[in-house]
DNA sequence: ATGAAAGCGCTAACAT
DNA sequence: ATGTTAGCGCTTTCAT
């Protein structure tokens, strides 16, 4: 800024003002300031600027995987929510590991976040006091826990889980497996498989035909393979809901491989409205968490507790996810009939 | 870290050295500190640090998209060579739109990132000055430029688009279409489909059964209705070669819906070998690129040219892609005959 | 092993 | 409209 200010004859102070605002800056010495700028190729610093104005303008952002469409739509929802605030999304991932989860945490923090959004609401102790004590307004979502750290935009994974199941019942299922990942790692998974297994208690029907097919997250291989284990052990179920759509696909795929007809021999449920349930053949009845929708909230909650948009006290915005039947638990028959008039 | 010094009694210099190498500070002292830091929930302002280090510790990466299995396998390529170097990645999306990666690249710039990755090989004219004048590594990756900015790490789309077009012809394929997206946006992608016409005309093939299913990145389901109109228009085509293993296993379900009978009647080939392509029914030929060695490739080329590793001459690191035959395009009966003794 | 001084590049606040 | 002063929170350098 220095060298750029000795070539245009004024002072630092001006260059930085023409540089932002550009008001309160003669039109010709901005315009001489920008030229300059464009001869030396100067790129304005960012962490400096950060230090002065103890702002950097990032919100850090913590989500399990890079690649998944569900958390992908959050992130795109988040970043729309922002832009016009010019706040910038700092992302680092989990891994689906609490462990990493705290690492990571502490590492964002150290960058002076305005802001801290993470995914799920189970932390490990240091995390969330680390959380706790940032001073930093904090949201967890896709999750709807009991104990908050702060804010909250998310959904019950165990109620979502549950829709699924008497979905399931009421079209007459009742051998039903469920297919998810190892324990410990997913919590959003492990709230799921707990839904599955509550709501199966519920309707008074068996539910010990639980399935881990591999660490979170499961692919749609490990969806295939567990199905085929699953068919071994179980060779009587009419109905498996997984953990998630890519599972599902996995399945179903396997059951294409051994002829199984669905859904007359086997219903199979999935879960994120992921794009391969809806192109499936056939399509896969699933649920719909509005990943997005997600996103925008957090996006708004960071705001308000920054006091950048109207302030409110609400701490906990529900997302209510939407069931989806598709073909793959209902006959198309069925699915297709016209509400009556 | 005034507080914590006050707090112990030292100096902030102290505190300083404790938080870093803890060499050089008396064991006790370290201790009493550490206690300290913990108590007062003091946390390190990186921003601080690296405004006086002239250091960030961070390597600007963009990629078209979050969400894409491809360039997430890049990104945990990358993040794996840089963590015991302790880099981190600063990620940033282009939403496969270069006027995007021009603004994104002059943002990241500002952040001062000790390098930065870039995908492809095409940039505005400015963003190519920015890159260039940067004054810090450049990679170019999944793409192999002819005038590259610094650093390449990638291959030729159009030669792997050659590589399937020339496994379909021998498969005996004639009139081959090409699904693809709307010009003007994903450059690889129009790399691909230049190749197809390339290596149809090599072949002396007609090379105009193109269609342009979308806005890049093209959907499964997008890649679905495209078949429609494609068998619509071309009710003669023997395969249909996509710009992705995503439009491909649209194609696929649309072939399934139609009750054509791959790869008989029709071949389908994908690009990319996303998990989808393995585990469908039939699962479908496709081309690796091996997105992982690219990021780990990389990786190495920033710790190179920043001095971390062992430095080399070499400026460019191709890796060549690999074809992987399926039952998509070939019967299995005939894929599965093993090699003569 | 520890401390004091100086400064990284920017900008709020106060002149003029 | 522009300039001067001071300082954000660290760490390198040079003492002691």
């Amino acid at each position: 800024m220095q060298d750029v200010a000795r070539r245009v004859g004024v002072s630092p102070m001006t260059v930085s003002r023409a540089l932002r605002d550009g008001t309160s800056v003669n039109a010709q010495t901005r315009e001489a300031i920008l030229q300059a700028v464009d001869e030396l190729g100067y790129v304005f610093d960012a962490t400096a600027a950060n230090l002065r104005n103890q702002r950097t303008g990032f919100v850090a952002v913590t989500i399990p995987s890079i690649n998944n469409a569900n958390f992908a739509d959050t992130v795109r929802g988040l970043s729309e929510g922002f832009r016009e605030h010019g706040l910038q999304s700092l992302l680092g991932y989990t891994d689906y590991d609490m462990a990493q989860e705290e690492v990571l945490v502490e590492q964002l923090l150290r960058r002076r976040p305005e802001a801290i959004i993470v995914t799920g609401g189970r932390h490990t102790p240091r995390c969330r006091r680390l959380l706790e004590s940032a001073g930093i307004p904090v949201v967890e979502t896709w999750d709807l826990p009991a104990e908050p750290v702060g804010h909250v935009v998310g959904f019950s994974n165990a109620a979502a889980a549950g829709m699924l199941v008497d979905h399931l019942v009421e079209t007459g299922r009742k051998r039903i497996a469920f297919i998810g990942g190892e324990e410990g790692r997913d919590s959003r998974g492990a709230d799921r498989r707990a839904g599955f297994v509550a709501a199966m208690r519920r309707h008074g029907l068996d539910a010990t035909r639980l399935v881990a097919a591999g660490v979170p997250p499961v692919s749609m291989i490990e969806g295939a393979s567990a199905t085929r284990v699953l068919l071994e052990q179980w060779p009587d179920i009419d109905a498996i809901l997984c953990v998630s759509d890519l599972v599902a696909f996995g399945a179903l795929t396997e059951c294409l491989r051994l002829g199984i007809v669905m859904p007359d021999q086997i219903a199979i449920a999935g879960f994120g409205n992921y794009e391969v349930a809806e192109v499936s053949v056939p399509p896969m009845t699933t649920v719909d968490p509005f990943p997005e929708a997600i996103g925008r909230g957090s996006a708004e909650a960071v705001l308000r507790a920054l006091g950048l948009v109207e302030r409110s006290d609400a701490h906990t915005a529900e997302i209510v996810p939407q069931l989806l039947v598709r073909a793959s638990t209902v006959p198309v028959a069925r699915s297709v009939v016209p509400a009556p008039a």
